[in-house]
DNA sequence: TATCTTTTTGACCATCTGGTCAAAGCGACG
DNA sequence: CGTCGCTTTGACCAGATGGTCAAAAAGATA
């Protein structure tokens, strides 16, 4: 039964070819305003080609969003309740934004799935995103009760945290238009108000 | 010159028709996803009826989308600076997530729209968007000076606003996701705490 | 070098897409 | 009723799109 295909160095190399240039297509154009010859084109392969390393387009695409909403998490699963609360979370906040900033292809991608529906991953959404969300409000709320931050609503806390975060790399392109020429990097003056925001709404009166 | 086409009944409610369903369309599949045939459809009309109205999808798309950054904005132009700074600001956060509550469509084609690098509109997004931006973020500072708000980065603070509001249309389909069944309507408990985050964020120490 | 497998490609295809056009249908108005 | 302009449509088209296939090219292996 377990066929043991050898991946060739070939078959590594073109495929993570294909994956770069399909994130680049897809997260600028949508699924459906990508084509594969565009994918195609920008990894620098004929379709028929590219067609031989993923059968459809779908592949490619389910491929990319595959395991993208577990490492979009993984900085949310490193937020431990043996911590000290405002550091954690404001941990959580920097390391979101770092993502925004190294991975704005990706943010986009999963922007533009959510916001069509996200049909491929609405399971997903209400499974394991949604459990480990709870998860860590339980721990949101115990702080709480310890009066070791304000108490404020944790779903809603994780929703600011992710829109404002995300926002720099979904909405770069309007973010550096009212900036102007002068700011060519928000990024470090985003951290700064990030920081000062959750650390005034967290901060216990 | 001044050819004086007088606009039929029927004109006027097909564009209208017409619109509605481009809407629909373009905001779940954004413009490269959409088909005319889509919008026709959901429409209820032919497809040559429709480019009878509009003469191309370009057509239909720059209709919707010319004068949404316009009413868009329309809530921060209402803010005064004859107003109290802390209501003022809050006032338009409210009306800015009540738009996202009352039209979302609008919100996420607009999401679309930047996303994908607002090849349409960057124009208006340097220039009347940047100038209305800068133009507030004058009255924010001044607040700031006289010691009746706290001192921020104004540009992030109207940022901010913006991702905060509009997550609550663009990412619709995580935010219910994640609330689970139990809640139908995330919308007044968001009010409540962007009401907390921006008092407290504001509130001069 | 000969053989076998993996990789690449040109030619091709069915379907979809945006858009056209001439003709038919329809409503307002004299 | 008849005419005229607005509205609607079926048939059609050229190009794009996702995908196939047989055969050639290029490695790997012995």
């Amino acid at each position: 039964m377990n066929e043991a295909r050898p991946v060739t160095r070939i078959q590594q190399k073109n495929r993570a070819t294909i994956l770069d240039a399909a994130l680049d297509v897809f997260s600028q154009r949508g699924f459906g305003g990508a084509t594969v010859d565009q994918i195609a084109a920008t990894a620098g392969l004929s379709k028929p080609n590219l067609l031989y390393y993923f059968p459809t387009k779908e592949a490619i695409y389910e491929a990319l969003l595959g395991g993208l909403l577990d490492t979009w998490l993984d900085p949310l699963r490193a937020m431990k309740s043996s911590g000290e609360p405002l550091p954690e979370i404001l941990a959580y906040v920097q390391r979101k934004l770092e993502m925004s900033r190294d991975f704005p292809r990706e943010s986009r991608l999963f922007a533009n799935e959510i916001i069509q529906g996200a049909p491929l991953i609405e399971n997903e959404l209400s499974g394991a995103l949604r459990d480990l969300v709870d998860e860590k409000a339980e721990i949101i709320n115990q702080w709480a009760d310890e009066g070791r931050i304000a108490r404020v609503n944790p779903h809603h806390l994780f929703f600011s945290i992710w829109s404002l975060t995300q926002h720099y790399a979904d909405f770069d392109v309007q973010v550096r238009a009212v900036l102007g020429e002068g700011v060519d990097d928000p990024f470090p003056e985003a951290q700064v108000y990030l920081t000062t925001l959750f650390t005034r709404m967290l901060t216990p009166s």
